[in-house]
DNA sequence: TTGACATAGTTAGCTACCTAACTATAATGG
DNA sequence: CCATTATAGTTAGGTAGCTAACTATGTCAA
């Protein structure tokens, strides 16, 4: 995934101004808000990511073994890992390679298709997981209960809104 | 600043349970709406980036060229650069060698203190912004539209409401 | 049955982010 | 006035992402 903007100064209405100047007509209401969405984005992102590394994970790693421990047999492959997590197989590659080093996973070899491996989550993994999760979920509860439910849904609502005329973009 | 979770792959409630189970009682309903936040945010950070990349920008770059032409004499120094984009000042290093080699931004030594020196907008990067913003603006305008005032009023605020409390992961 | 195409994974080389350690210069205070 | 401390920027080495090109293997159809 490509990274997120990190503004940490967003541009008043005055500076907004002077780019109209510039540029022709522009909604600085509209700019100023779409850029600190992205930017709310980011914190929140960066919240979680904190958390993690503080707990010898980062997103994308952390992930992986969540994935995998969503398996009844705790083994996955690369391309499945890969489109599941969103990233591409190269980038799959990697993070694996940095689980397996630290042992959290294990490459298993796949005797019916030679192309193959599999990807399986060992006792170390589960047991980082194990420290993770039980401060993971309580603490999401307790950041989400600051809106009510249909506050949440609501908020939900417009943001998908949104994302779907980010084609606007394309 | 750090990438954001890619997750195409969101837990349903099924595997929550799953979950639940090993690490007790799960708010189902908070995980997932995090996780969708997140994802969206990911999302619409995605479609700028694209945008940019296709003009020959990458947000990073993007920025420092906008911070420049926001000053009057379209020039800054890579500390000062860093600070209001919110990356590191060796990341900053990075961008600006990346820029000068494009020839966008110039590096200019400084008289009176030896340590620093000054990046300023060229021609060639002030005419790189002038093809990018006249497109971004309206963009930024079309998309916005598809949530009233009033929505997008509450939409920040709820999300503020979020970022604050994302102080439960410190 | 073999030649073309498809799939799985890796490698190489790029951007962009970080921290820590380094160099050079400036500022300050005994 | 010089030793210490602070500041500006770079370098080194790490993670995480990408695309494109590559190897190896599997599949399928003429």
């Amino acid at each position: 995934m490509g990274a997120m903007l990190q503004l940490k100064d967003l541009p008043d209405a005055l500076i907004l101004g002077k780019f109209a100047d510039r540029y022709g007509a522009v909604d600085v209401d509209a700019v100023l808000q779409f850029l600190s969405i992205l930017r709310i984005g980011t914190d929140l992102s960066e919240a979680l990511d904190g958390f993690l590394a503080r707990r010898g994970l980062l997103q994308g790693r952390w992930w992986v073994l969540i994935l995998l421990m969503r398996e009844d047999d705790l083994t996955s492959t690369p391309s499945e890992l890969a489109e599941k997590s969103g990233v591409s197989r190269a980038t799959m590659t990697r993070l694996i390679d940095g689980l397996a080093r630290d042992g959290l996973v294990k490459r298993l070899g796949d005797r019916s298709d030679r192309r193959k491996y599999s990807i399986r989550l060992t006792a170390a993994g589960q047991a980082r997981l194990d420290e993770v999760m039980p401060e993971y979920y309580p603490r999401v509860k307790r950041m989400m209960k600051v809106l009510s439910a249909a506050q949440r849904e609501q908020l939900l609502q417009n943001l998908l809104l949104l994302k779907e005329r980010s084609k606007v973009f394309q």
